[in-house]
DNA sequence: ACCACGTCTGAAATGCATTTCAAGAAAATG
DNA sequence: CATTTTCTTGAAATGCATTTCAGACGTGGT
């Protein structure tokens, strides 16, 4: 008693067990080895014989298992996407940017045929991906956002896990990441505020999180250039949601003259601060210039419409599943800077 | 020549070839079962036994081959998300709510200790389904959003393939669907129409959706009550998109009288209908009341701030869970209706 | 007519963990 | 002390497809 085919002989037939290779192999009056061929679509069967044998299969409705066939062969086409939504879940605040990046990954995965497996339960040990890895659950990673968990990073970069990250891009680090370029995004954003005339710049942001750094510098460098002329400040607020940005940029309106230009960590918190400013009697564009990233689609439809640094969410995709693939297939990848432009909208 | 361990004897020692259960044993000084049973934290092991070989199995950095794993046991653990991202970027909207819906339900499925596979690529065959079954890719599927796949579903509850499905409930159909009281939703708009005293109303959304078309019979229900009061005209546009609802609304306003109140199908094409009204000099909820759907975080900061259907995201993906693994043990499983209400915001 | 070579097909080995069944050891009972 | 239970543990069978390797069949060459 060796195969299900036999089995089936043995003990009655439709168990309401599932069909196996082995039975539609005896029903076509042909080898597993050839079925398999047949199924995955291999040159070396006759024309005759594939029709055959696929006829019978479909008639069966038959699948082949994909655990026996992740089990032999080494490869698992299946890729996780690790997605924080906890750290949006705050606030009940879900960034529409990280959606359009999943969507773009997801495409991206389909065209290649790689299934996608959505991890929201996110571990800060390098070991648990290790695992998965060791688990022959998946052959990579897709971070979206590398959060605060740079050090893990390098960690499982030295351990040769094959995985991408979209965030900050910075050479110096030892993994693939694919993002905007996000230096250029925060002087773009100071560029505008020179040309509308602002000196009284307020970045609003957690330095905690590269990308967001990465814009506070490149801001800071235009500033700086002024030599004076410009006086820039920060508000970091407890988290990244709508509702502590609010509360945020309120105490800050309260304690401090108030900013003459914001540039905003993501155009939600753009809205946040726009709805703290008007409470507080300042509109935008008349009392203050704003900028905010991502290019969210409500972004151009606010009141007033946001001025914003764009990403491409599925070019962005198209990249980080291409890189990943080069490093799963053992090359190695580095880290790409996506285009990255201001969208003006003055109302 | 049967285990790896022995091959590992056998053809020199480490081959960069992963550990498997059988070295693990062999290392331990015990055999496979108990390994099997260590990990899976079976009570008939002793203590001794497990700490020693768990011990053993860190060291090793070993995890369980998930492929041989679900190849052995009957279920899979993984459940399938069929979300159409296609549907939603027309035009680049990706609706957060579906987002959030995502978040709810890989929340979920996190708790259960079940993995989460993303279907993006959204077939209408019921035969695919089908093979993912047999294929024991997944035990069962959650659709978001029935979109207009009835018939589909139909035949797959036939077929006794356990899923469920977000969306519309309609206790005729022969599946299981979670979602919120659409037509209660649509009343609910309608007397919020009345109390604002309100009588040329506008329904904007496509009827081809079974959840629309439930809020639409909600609506209409309400003002047919007024028997001649009220007058309630619908705009159907090419698809779901802002830019479409955009354009629809324009066109409307354009060879119609105004409306005094719009229900819109999401808050997003809510966001448009404001957009296209204001440009027509219209402005809410001076010149016309509105309602939405979903309650999205940017709602109720939007300018004015919009009236909307509240969804509960977070619940959903509990109980859409839930209903289908009761599916998957063999249960049958109820549609459900979800507490829905109306959140009023008058800026 | 015989050998070489190319094409197609099949038997057996392989990948790995779980489950069943039975046996051995230890503890409880008479 | 003999015997029945109760725990622990292990050997072997099982789930299923792919890959390697060797064999079969047919065709072109001499």
């Amino acid at each position: 008693m060796q195969d299900s085919a036999e089995n089936g002989k043995k003990r009655g037939r439709s168990r309401s067990m599932g069909v196996s290779m082995a039975d539609i192999a005896q029903l076509a009056k042909v080898s597993k080895p050839t079925v398999s061929r047949v199924l995955s679509g291999s040159p070396l069967v006759t024309e005759a014989t594939r029709e055959h044998v696929l006829k019978i299969a479909r008639e069966h409705g038959y699948a082949v298992n994909r655990n026996a066939q992740k089990l032999r062969q080494t490869r698992t086409d299946t890729v996780s996407v690790v997605l924080d939504f906890g750290s949006y879940r705050g606030g009940r605040i879900a960034d529409p940017f990280i959606f359009e990046l999943l969507a773009g990954v997801a495409e991206a995965l389909s065209v290649r045929n790689l299934d996608l497996l959505l991890s929201s339960q996110v571990s800060q040990d390098a070991r648990d991906y290790q695992d998965q890895i060791s688990a022959r659950m998946v052959d990579g990673f897709i971070f979206l956002g590398q959060g605060e968990r740079d050090p893990m990073l390098r960690q499982m970069a030295k351990a040769g896990i094959p995985f991408v990250v979209w965030g900050a891009v910075d050479p110096t680090e030892p993994y693939c990441a694919v993002g905007s370029d996000n230096f250029l995004g925060g002087k773009l954003a100071g560029t505008y505020f020179l040309k509308c005339g602002r000196t009284r710049w307020l970045f609003i942001g957690n330095d905690n999180h590269a990308e967001i750094r990465m814009r506070h510098d490149g801001l800071s460098a235009v500033a700086r250039a002024e030599q004076g002329r410009v006086a820039i400040d920060t508000l970091t607020c407890e988290d990244m949601s709508y509702v502590a940005t609010h509360r945020g940029v309120q105490d800050y309106i309260a304690a401090n003259d108030p900013p003459d230009a914001i540039f905003a960590f993501s155009d939600t918190a753009a809205m946040a601060a726009i709805a703290a400013m008007r409470e507080a009697g300042f509109v935008s564009p008349r009392d203050y210039a704003l900028v905010g990233y991502n290019n969210i689609p409500p972004a151009g439809h606010f009141t007033p419409a946001i001025t914003t640094v764009e990403q491409e969410t599925h070019l962005a995709g198209a990249i980080l599943v291409e890189k990943l693939m080069q490093m799963v297939e053992g090359g190695r990848a580095n880290s790409t800077l996506l285009p990255t432009r201001l969208i003006v909208r003055e109302t």
